[in-house]
DNA sequence: GAGAACATTTACTGATCGGTAAAGGTTAAA
DNA sequence: TTTAACCTTTACCGATCAGTAAATGTTCTC
């Protein structure tokens, strides 16, 4: 299997995982949806456990270059980037593919901090907080890691309530408390 | 089965559920760890499904009954007792089973909005919603509705984080960005 | 104590789980 | 053209999945 081939089997598993579940996709499914049959998979992957975090890994790396980069292009300023979050937010809530975050679902059905694949959710939030904290920073806050953490709370909240209730409400709900947070922070 | 014997089960089942995940126990561990053989649980429901939305049932009684209580506990006038919210939080993520929240975690498993599952979890976070909209009226805020969907969004929020980072250290972050909301609010 | 009514257990169904052994195809060097 | 190396497929493993039929207690009435 060449290495383009092995990045869209990562690719194809991570939509699969991300729409049904990690425990609710088993390999044969997976399989099919991914036209990979899965003797080539177990190749590649000695356990299910291994291609999760295969796909955890590209999802990270996926998520935060698109929220970042999407934050820079929608604010110039490091203040106003700060808000940008929940307006780059607001259209991701917007995709019909939504459906929470990935890592945030993963932690839900992988519980055991010392499980990998609950590591690698935390490491996901943890990296995100380290780039808020550089723009709080740049920003002018009083306590730039305080700020972060907050406006990291928002960012889940407003994930996990976006999934259940109206997701453009929530957005809407989330920016303006980030408003009053980053505010009283600077 | 008595009612009581019910109860004892559907309790059970939920502390399994909430432990484990859906998807990972399956209803012969289930009624291992519950004491009670298959056939009797299918006796009283139908389905796996109707035993998980029996034991959603049970939390969002327990819990929502459990949280406004000690929030009542915690603080006497509706100001302090949104602020006393992220304090009860603090003491629930102190709690050696804590594993985030019931609901998060099912709707993370069952994502169609059309599921009932899906629905009673969106319906717990609603009715939370009313009660902080009370609160946040009788407290003199400016716009009850929107305050009240804020803080749920940081309480969420929080869950998701207490479950991945430090726990004591999200509680403080969210209730310093409650102070702040609700003091622009009023 | 006989018998009806109900609750519970054991044992099983076909399907699917994660994972693998063995065989079949394909390619390229010799 | 043969052979070896690699990749993929088919077919299977024991375990577990949700759910059920038939048999075995247990309890209460008469």
């Amino acid at each position: 299997m060449s290495a383009s081939k092995r990045d869209e089997l990562v690719q194809k598993a991570l939509r699969a995982f991300y729409q049904g579940g990690f425990h609710a996709i088993g390999m044969d499914r997976l399989a099919k949806e991914t036209g990979v049959s899965k003797t080539a998979i177990y190749k590649h992957f000695r356990t299910k456990e291994e291609l999760i975090l295969a796909t955890l890994r590209l999802r990270d790396e996926q998520f935060r270059n698109w929220l970042l980069r999407r934050v820079e292009a929608l604010a110039a300023k490091p203040k106003d980037q700060l808000l940008a979050i929940f307006d780059a937010l607001a259209e991701w809530f917007e995709e019909p593919e939504f459906k929470s975050c990935m890592f945030i679902k993963a932690s839900s059905e992988y519980q055991d901090r010392t499980h990998p694949i609950h590591a690698t959710s935390a490491e996901h939030k943890r990296l995100l907080a380290v780039d808020f904290t550089e723009r709080a920073k740049k920003a002018g806050s009083k306590n730039p890691q305080a700020l972060a953490r907050e406006l990291l709370v928002l960012k889940e909240g407003a994930i996990v309530l976006a999934h259940l209730h109206d997701a453009a409400q929530v957005a809407k709900d989330a920016r303006h408390a980030a408003e009053k947070i980053i505010s009283a922070s600077l």
